[in-house]
RNA sequence: GGAGAGGUACCCAAGUGGCUGAAGGGGCGGGUUUGCUAAACCUGUAGUGGGGUGUAUACCCUAGCGAGAGUUCGAAUCUCUCCCUCUCCGCCA
């Protein structure tokens, strides 16, 4: 959410920057909305000045045992003309907060403008890990159904397409890179949470899957309840309407969590194997900053995800998101995407933002400053990383001829000294 | 799921319609005195959101006693709805 004030200063500004979002926006109502909201809660204030004082008088009055009637007669005029203008005021306070809930963030000037992921631009990357393969690479769905360690088919049975079941050595790599990830993570300096995988409305509206993106999610039918698409909602949620004072920030917080999409609008699109599911394990890394340093604190933490491919010596590119591809909330996005042999294509695998204090006006995080006075913090989060990809990396990068696929070596200390998976 | 008790500031807690724009403790900040790992006394302690005036410092108004609605000239206090916590019972990994 951005600030009313800074939208009605900044009109120019925001209406170019939803423009290089792809979005056209006018503001104009806002405006206007936010001006007579002003103007009315001016006069209801005076109005409820007048009421205090002379509730005091009345009381005076009383106690002296004289006559209030007049007095309490013109009040109860002026009572009823504040209870009717709150109302109104009421309206068009939640009309802007509701425009203001659909308006995204504003990116970055680093950020590059461009219409769609065709214009990211491709920032770094390490290809050192790159094989030659002397035999055609298979994608990671074929090999993990020979290898016997992924059935999808029983998934779709237990519960629908778009789901699977990890078996055997297959379960074990992917509790494996759980467990690696979430080491490295916290090595990194971030506290390990196992957070609630359902919240409620409140907590998805503060990272900014709701009320925009419905759809998306799962929900409970007899609670007002929600699956998590991802542990960032939880995570970022944690600190919310608290005022964190400055010596402890950063905050950085990381957790392993299965993640609930429904994936609407992607038929058709990713079908096989573990790219694009209902259901998929991740690690997640968040920080809470201050706000000087939080595109530093950027840096910081997309170097934090980075450090797994290195360690896993899995070919990668570090991509900056152009204006029009990036999330609703975030002001400045680094996508790290991997080498798929078998697919000949890259995919992304984590996603590190700053939500600036997007998110943390939307929950109400702030910090106290040295010289005492109170603004927001921001909010930032990646994947360190996607379980479910990861081992589709892991499975195209490292297979064999033989349709075995070795387990990479930092991984293997988690596998009972396990070096290859074979059937 | 059933029954009961609660939710007041950083914490504990008093408070059933108007000198409560919230008593009293504790904690924390400042001060005084005596002096040694501190005590006693004095004093401050509603932060914040919103609106306005002014501009380096400020001031005024308004909201705020779990949340929301209602009654009333006036609500922490009365009524309703919801949320949360605790205790007992039931169920349960």
């Amino acid at each position: 959410m951005l600030d009313i004030r800074f939208v009605c200063d900044n009109r120019k500004k925001i209406e170019k920057a939803m423009k290089n979002r792809g979005m056209k926006i006018s503001l104009d109502d806002l405006v206007s909305l936010d001006k007579a909201r002003r103007e009315s809660l001016k006069e209801v204030e005076e109005l409820k000045h007048k009421r205090n004082n002379s509730s005091e008088k009345i009381a005076v009055l009383k106690r002296e045992k004289k006559d209030a009637g007049n007095l309490i007669k013109e009040m109860q005029e002026v009572s009823r003309r504040i209870k009717e203008m709150d109302t109104e005021v009421k309206k068009v306070e939640s009309k802007v907060r509701e425009f203001l809930l659909t308006l995204p963030n504003i990116p970055h000037d680093s950020v590059p403008v461009g219409k769609d992921l065709k214009e990211n631009k491709v920032v770094r990357e390490d290809l050192s890990n790159k094989k030659a393969f002397d035999f055609e690479p298979r994608e990671h769905a074929d090999i993990g159904e020979s290898l016997d360690i992924m059935d999808i088919p029983s998934a779709v049975k237990l519960a629908e397409s778009r789901f699977v079941m990890l078996k055997g050595k297959g379960a074990l790599l992917e509790r494996a890179l759980m467990r690696f990830m979430l080491d490295e993570q916290i090595k990194n300096g971030y506290l390990e949470v196992m957070p609630p995988l359902l919240v409620n409305k409140k907590a998805m509206t503060g990272t900014g899957q709701l009320p925009k993106f419905e759809a998306e999610l799962y929900r409970c039918r007899d609670d007002e309840l929600y699956l998590i698409p991802t542990a960032e909602v939880p995570l970022t949620n944690i600190h919310s309407g608290q005022i964190l004072s400055e010596d402890r920030l950063p905050l950085k917080y990381v957790a392993c969590t299965p993640c609930f999409r429904r994936e609407a609008g992607s038929y058709g699109k990713d079908t096989k194997g573990l790219i694009r599911n209902h259901q998929f394990n991740k690690v997640e890394i968040v920080k809470f900053s201050k706000p000087g340093d939080s595109y530093d604190q950027l840096e910081g933490l997309l170097s934090d995800a980075e450090g797994i491919l290195k360690l896993l010596k899995i070919p990668y590119r570090v991509v900056l998101l152009c204006t029009g591809d990036m999330g609703f909330g975030a002001a400045k996005t680094y996508d790290l995407e991997v080498w798929m042999p078998g697919e000949n294509n890259w995919r992304e695998i984590s996603s590190c933002s700053n939500f600036t204090d997007f998110q943390a006006r939307r929950m109400n995080i702030r910090h106290r400053d040295a010289d005492k006075s109170v603004s927001f913090i921001h909010t930032l989060n990646g994947s360190g990383l996607a379980a479910g990809r990861t081992f589709a990396a892991v499975l195209e990068n490292y297979q064999a001829k033989d349709g075995t696929v070795d387990v990479p070596e930092v991984l293997r200390p988690y596998m009972n000294g396990l070096e290859r998976i074979d059937r």
